[in-house]
DNA sequence: CGTTCCCTTGAGTAGTTTCAATACTTGTGG
DNA sequence: CCACAAGTATTGAAACTACTCAAGGGAACG
């Protein structure tokens, strides 16, 4: 099962062992895990709210989320809008690699613990490295096809079925690192970050969830959602898991945390 | 002036020479261009409508598209949504190089010419060639820039101004291989297309474009947008050209088809 | 000359926004 | 331990935006 290797991989590999684990990680051989793991230069802890790569700052670092959460965000005068979410496991800033500046910011939501790239060591380990290569390009439009569901499911689900796939899309992610409990996703996510990461405002963002309490879908309290029926709340929220390209597992992708047992 | 060298480009690599013009085409060395125009196998033209790729069928084919437009589509039961758009000089489905499947569908919107680019071949292509492995990762990561852009603009701008920038967008993305009109911008796009685009329902659209034509903003016929002002179209739709990762030179993107003089 | 596809308009309904006011949490200092 | 402040969550009402259903008009193509 697939559980019991993310422990081992965590455990000698502590900063990377999460990156596309039940995905593109089995394309890398050791030599290819070692790498990766050697270069990331330095940790960091970032607080709830800071920045770390901003839009008007040329970067030349990248990162892989250890723990925590990111949000990719672009502002627009006043307004910060929502695009994206990091969890562990993601390498973070590939535009450092590539570009001059990057089109959006990376803000931690709550405290998050990243291991910084940079980018001279992540050139020339991909240069010398093909598994990993792969497995990099692999993650990049893995990336992309979520960049996708995003924007299919912000023109076309109301907004209680918004936040619901949200949560269902972090169920699933979090799966593969083993990092899902059974009963619950915890996020510290305000009201007013799910409005701003569904495109609705933070008083609608509140209704659509009392939305989803009153008709005994979900309920959210304080950033953490409860259910006792995934399958439920997958179907409501229209959630098909094919854009995350999590092997051929199915249902068994929904792995959850073994500590915590039915009630 | 941009302009003249595309001219050149589109003489000597008649299938490849839209590649990123303007910008990471310049990290090419010329063998490196030689190579790309030599991944392209076999031409090809879709009829309007027709399915290049779709995600329930496997392919390991990707393209380049040499003219014309593809829509990147996610089906959903009967609802058909349009997440992204190609224009001319885009390498289109790097999925097939990589993954098994493809999340999307790529439709042809009217009729449009593209050139096979096997999986085999760009494989050992890329890596063989460093500059050009470059400049597809830098490909790829505009991709997402502009898939999250759009993300940003669904959630966040009213249908108006979602469609005019549908439109500025395109208009820059044209400029970039000097493909791009004074005063307008011709696209195949119904209105259908446009509300699948924008998120909004066909009447929706149409009302729209009502307002931006009452308005005195951009008259839309039949596909195709006319404008006397593009700063002011531009500044109505909060169109931002920098996702685009045009260079550094600002409206000089937006350089003008010399052929269509004004009226 | 009619079919077909596309565009346009109207009317009623549903979803969302804004403004505004009120409560609940959490953490801090007295 | 209490008081207070700041941040977060909840509720109401009016206005706006967008949706659906429905019907009719226009252009292109055979």
């Amino acid at each position: 099962m697939a559980r019991g290797s993310d422990v081992i991989e965590t455990a000698r590999y502590p900063l990377t062992g999460k990156f596309m684990a039940g995905r593109s990680r089995d394309r890398m051989d050791e030599a290819d895990l070692l790498a990766l793991e050697a270069m990331v230069d330095r940790q960091r802890t970032l607080e709830g709210g800071e920045v770390f790569v901003s839009s008007d700052i040329p970067s030349r670092e990248g990162a892989i989320l250890i723990d925590g959460f990111l949000f990719r965000t672009i502002r627009d005068g006043a307004r910060r809008h929502i695009v994206g979410l990091h969890v562990p496991g993601d390498i973070v800033n590939f535009n450092a690699f590539t570009m001059e500046r990057s089109d959006h910011d990376l803000v931690s939501a709550g405290r998050a613990r990243i291991g910084i790239i940079p980018q001279r060591g992540f050139d020339a380990t991909v240069a010398e490295r093909h598994g990993l290569a792969r497995a990099l390009w692999f993650a990049v439009l893995v990336d992309a096809a979520v960049q996708r569901k995003w924007t299919q499911v912000l023109g076309h689900l109301d907004a209680p079925r918004k936040i619901a796939h949200v949560y269902c899309e972090i169920q699933r992610r979090l799966a593969f690192t083993g990092e899902a409990c059974r009963r619950a996703v915890r996020t510290p996510f305000t009201q007013f970050d799910l409005g701003d990461m569904c495109g609705v405002s933070t008083v609608h963002a509140n209704r659509a969830i009392s939305k989803l309490r009153e008709s005994k879908i979900a309920e959210i309290r304080r950033g953490t959602l409860y259910t006792h029926d995934w399958d439920a709340l997958e179907r409501y929220a229209r959630f098909e898991p094919g854009y995350l390209y999590g092997g051929n597992r199915g249902k068994e992708d929904r792995c959850m945390h073994e500590g915590v047992r039915s009630q």
